[in-house]
DNA sequence: ACCATATAAGTGTAAATTACACTTAACAGT
DNA sequence: ACTGTTAAGTGTAATTTACACTTATATGGT
């Protein structure tokens, strides 16, 4: 029953989404065979602070019943098992996919800071711009 | 009962979410003060296809009860009456911290690409990056 | 032996968000 | 009367996220 942030001003930046997290994942194990805690480690040091652990694992387990990666357990180094994760080829079809989406995010957000530097423009006919309704 | 995409590979690039939405409404609200189908369509030409126009109503709402932009009826005009938002300054220094956070994805995207194009690195000494654990 | 810490992989679940379908209303044109 | 466009919603199932908590192996300190 407690309430979270919401979209409440004062704090901001929350998790970066699903949608975010999945590509870099998927990149990673393009070039290396890891394991989840290694993958949220580089995760964290890409600049996902505050991502959620647990969900993470969770995401993997969903990617590897969609078959987009595959998993084995590594019992052989010393601490708790391992559960090592590998790209398929669907995976890396995805990937492909993925990052066509990540470049319209870009340009998205190339368009906002675009139009967002455009602070104040031509002071001289400020009237055209000033605020109103525009026709 | 129904199952929806889900993350599985067929279709991608699923409705941007609300964290790119928000700071373009504000963007747009900034400038001018306008009526949610306005800012719809606005957002539409800027590249958020398959938004949901009903849940866009719904985060306009949300966000004037958090006082980040407030509202009022315009029935001056023909066709059904319009519920004009504009800018408060709580919701112009939140567009700020937006435009803060949304420099972080871009640097994040930054990266995600300069990895992802370092597509065949240094086939010489190929063992060192090729598929397996990292120490 | 006991405790703390680090590593590793989870589970449980309320709250928030998203997707998809549907509704209401004003006005214009045929 | 019916169709189309503009405008602003509502209902709600499915999905995602946030926060709390759990299990287990091994290491180092007291």
């Amino acid at each position: 029953m407690k309430k979270r942030s919401s979209s409440s001003p004062e704090q901001n930046f929350p998790g970066a989404p699903k949608q975010f997290v999945v590509p870099f994942l998927l990149l990673q194990l393009r070039d290396f065979n890891l394991h989840g805690y290694q993958l949220i480690e580089q995760l964290i040091k890409l600049g996902f602070h505050s991502i959620d652990r647990g969900n993470i694992y969770r995401i993997l387990r969903q990617l590897e019943k969609d078959h987009l990666i595959s998993s084995q357990w590594d019992t052989s180094s010393e601490g708790p098992a391992r559960r090592i994760y590998s790209l398929t080829e669907a995976g890396e079809a995805y990937l492909q996919s993925w990052a066509a989406s990540l470049e319209l995010y870009q340009h998205m957000l190339e368009t906002f800071f675009s139009l967002y530097k455009k602070m104040f423009v031509s002071p001289s006919n400020e009237n055209e711009y000033s605020k109103g309704e525009r026709s």
